[in-house]
RNA sequence: GCUGGCAUAGCUCAAUCGGUAGAGCAACUGAUUUGUAAUCAGUAGGUUGCGGGUUCGAGUCCCAUUGCCAGCUCCA
């Protein structure tokens, strides 16, 4: 027989009979990897472990550390999920069943309706699957077979659908088997269901076929499986983590915000400690602001319905705004965007390029009328402030000005220590009605965002068809301290409004010239930027943002006077403090304050009021000793004034 | 908006088959004078989200409604 040459990752090369399969090569390289292999890498096309390789090839095993292995792993998984289902619920048709970031789901369409009592038993059935040690064995048909097998012999209406529209250009189409059970799918899978070791249903939810609200809803339940027990804790560890870090959770432990039905859905209402945190935030920026030659502005929270006309997101954008309210003769909108009123700033007198850049900062409160499905806790509302601003520059200033617009965000994320990527979010190039401007306006744009990432060294990816309809961004993306994304803060290029609202500025030439204007915001939303903010600290704000900084705590009634003085030195130092005169012993009161999350606690007993000092305790560290009172203020004070993270 | 789930004291939660709404913490009062994550005792706290219905009797069952949560759809 034939002998073929396989060149493996680390560039070896080995022989093999013509027909050897991908997991008798991994068995030939080890034990372990022939049982952790799930599939193969044949010159870069990932392939069934038992399909047969004929010709030379460089080959890789895939297992579950890479994340072609985790979407194979997960993917099969959602077969076995299904044939669980299938045994437990007969009758149960199937939808779409692919991995996610976390797990997987499948959409199915059932004549029960699944409760989280079902999770168990689903759990259990798939185990026993596992147990029956199923050859997962893959089977190439003509896609007229496939249609008449899912309408005869395994009736199924999804997967006929499927067949007839999504890959009706594919003349062989493939299906997978186990035991009774056979699906319609690309693959490629697990060679057995014995991979799967640990199982935990997630959750049930609903959702549409082909994500359309017409059409069938399903029921699409998540789960996550993994080939060790000990991944599996692991994960629901994490999970517990992310859910004690919940905003919500921490905002109302913490009294940071509130809403209330009265006031309305999607409404926050910022408590006396959310408000400290989220003015120093806005302190923060705005010092930065000044310093880059920003200058702030105030705009009214509604304005004329002409002007949205004007701009042209009204009615573009009706059905995600409030309707408008009539008054005498005129129509009002609850603004959904501050970028009209500061384009009015702008015209209010005649600009000469010597006033350019004009650099418009707000931070502008609007409202949009989400969907009430959609809000969620701070990070989605229906009144939000965003820091805003918006900067009119000749075309020769655009790089310099995106440069420091994006040097700002980048100084924001290093401050809160959150590592960031950037999207350049461009035109969708098949879609083009959708966008505002000529085309060669936007050639000339994304041409210019991409050279100033570049120019900047920016760690940066491009995003087809997820530009605004007036010009291409930068979307930055940062990881928060649980490795979680979030996009955040957004840097972008407009041409359309100068045209819309016929800005002009008077060149060097004495013409008139449409200026270009960025729009830009750090944060994006404050509201949203706390909630992630929140999560991302646990609650556990640096003192530079922490509402009370210091609790100022005396074991006795015999120091309170002592107490009360280190209190008026601290406050003097403009540090946030609160006395704690209450008749507790101190045990009580540090962890009261330890739930509370305050940075740093001042303990005083005899040995303090003696000796002009205080007992230092940090939050979550315990006891650092004693200090002087002047030298506990300066450490305090230079810790805030370098947004030190502690 | 759609689908599903949930709603009990300020907070976290209990209440068996439909049979007198309860605990811990917080609050208040008093005692205690305290050294690094909960001192002790007592008091008060409720139209069980709101509105209907079934029943001798509803926190519990049914209908409607509001809000929250998960997801779908959407996101200038």
């Amino acid at each position: 027989m034939e002998k073929i040459r396989i060149t493996l990752p680390d560039q070896s090369v080995r022989e093999f009979q013509s027909g050897v399969t991908g997991i008798e090569i991994a068995s030939s390289i080890s034990r372990s990897l022939e049982k952790e292999a799930l599939a193969v890498s044949v010159n870069g096309k990932v392939r069934d472990l038992n399909l047969p390789v004929t010709s030379d090839s460089s080959l890789r095993i895939i297992t579950f550390d890479s994340d072609e292995g985790r979407e194979i792993y997960w993917h099969s998984s959602s077969h076995i999920m299904a044939q669980a289902i299938e045994e437990l619920f007969p009758g149960t048709r199937f939808g779409a069943g692919p991995a996610i970031e976390n797990g997987f789901y499948y959409d199915i369409d059932s004549p029960h309706s699944f409760t989280p009592e079902d999770f168990s038993k689903i759990e259990e059935k798939m185990k026993e699957i596992s147990r029956r040690e199923l050859d997962i064995r893959r089977r190439e048909l003509s896609r007229d077979e496939a249609i008449s097998f899912f309408k005869s012999t395994r009736p199924d209406p999804y997967k006929v659908e499927i067949l007839e529209t999504t890959i009706k250009e594919d003349d062989t189409v493939s299906v997978y088997n186990q035991g009774g059970f056979t699906d319609l799918c690309t693959g490629p899978h697990l060679p057995n269901t014995g991979r799967l070791k640990a199982v935990k249903v997630l959750s049930v939810s609903s959702s549409y076929w082909r994500g359309d609200a017409s059409r069938q809803v399903m029921q699409r339940i998540y789960a996550i499986t993994f080939p060790k027990q000990s991944l599996l804790d692991e994960h629901l560890f994490q999970l517990e983590e992310a859910k004690k870090r919940d905003h919500k959770k921490l905002g109302k432990q913490l009294n940071l915000f509130m809403f209330s039905p009265l006031v309305g859905r999607g409404l926050p209402v910022w408590l006396p400690n959310g408000t400290i945190v989220r003015r120093t935030l806005e302190a923060f920026l705005r010092d930065e602001l000044l310093k880059r030659g920003y200058v702030e502005v105030i705009t009214p929270h509604i304005g004329n319905l002409d002007m949205y006309r004007t701009s042209g997101h009204y009615p573009y954008y009706s059905e995600s705004q409030f309707a408008p309210m009539k008054v005498e003769d005129e129509e009002y909108l609850l603004k959904p965007m501050n970028c009209p009123h500061h384009h009015q700033i702008y015209s209010n007198q005649p600009r000469s390029y010597r006033d350019l850049p004009l650099r418009l900062a707000e931070f502008g409160s609007v409202y949009r009328f989400e969907q009430s499905g959609e809000l969620n806790g701070l990070s989605r509302v229906r009144g939000f402030t965003q820091d805003d601003a918006h900067i009119y520059c000749t075309h020769d200033q655009l790089k310099s000005e995106l440069i420091n617009a994006i040097e700002l965000t980048q100084l924001v994320f290093k401050t809160f220590n959150m590592p960031v990527k950037t999207r350049l979010s461009f035109w969708d190039p098949e879609n083009k009605d959708k966008y505002a401007g000529s085309p060669e306006m936007w050639e000339q744009s994304q041409q210019e965002i991409l050279e100033v990432a570049q120019d900047m060294g920016l760690d940066y990816f491009i995003g087809m068809g997820e530009a605004a309809f007036y010009g291409p961004k930068f979307d930055f993306i940062v990881k928060d301290a649980i490795g979680r994304k979030w996009q955040l803060g957004t840097v972008q290029v407009d041409y359309v409004m100068p045209e819309r609202f016929g800005l002009e500025y008077v060149g060097p030439e004495n013409t008139k010239l449409k200026p270009v204007i960025i729009h830009r915001a750090p944060f994006g939303s404050m509201e949203r930027f706390l909630s992630i903010l929140i999560e991302h600290f646990a609650g556990n704000f640096p003192t530079w943002l922490a509402p009370v900084q210091v609790a100022v705590l005396p074991i006795s009634d015999v120091f309170n006077e002592y107490a009360a003085s280190v209190e008026k030195e601290l406050a003097a130092a403009g540090i946030r403090v609160r006395l704690d005169l209450r008749n507790e012993k101190i045990g009580y009161k540090i962890r009261d304050w330890e739930t509370q999350k305050v940075p740093y606690m001042a303990v005083i007993g005899g040995k303090e009021a003696e000796s002009g000092s205080v007992a230092i305790r940090q939050h979550g560290q315990g006891d650092k000793g004693a200090l002087p009172v002047s030298e506990f203020v300066q450490k305090l004070s230079s810790e805030i004034a370098s947004r030190s993270l502690n």
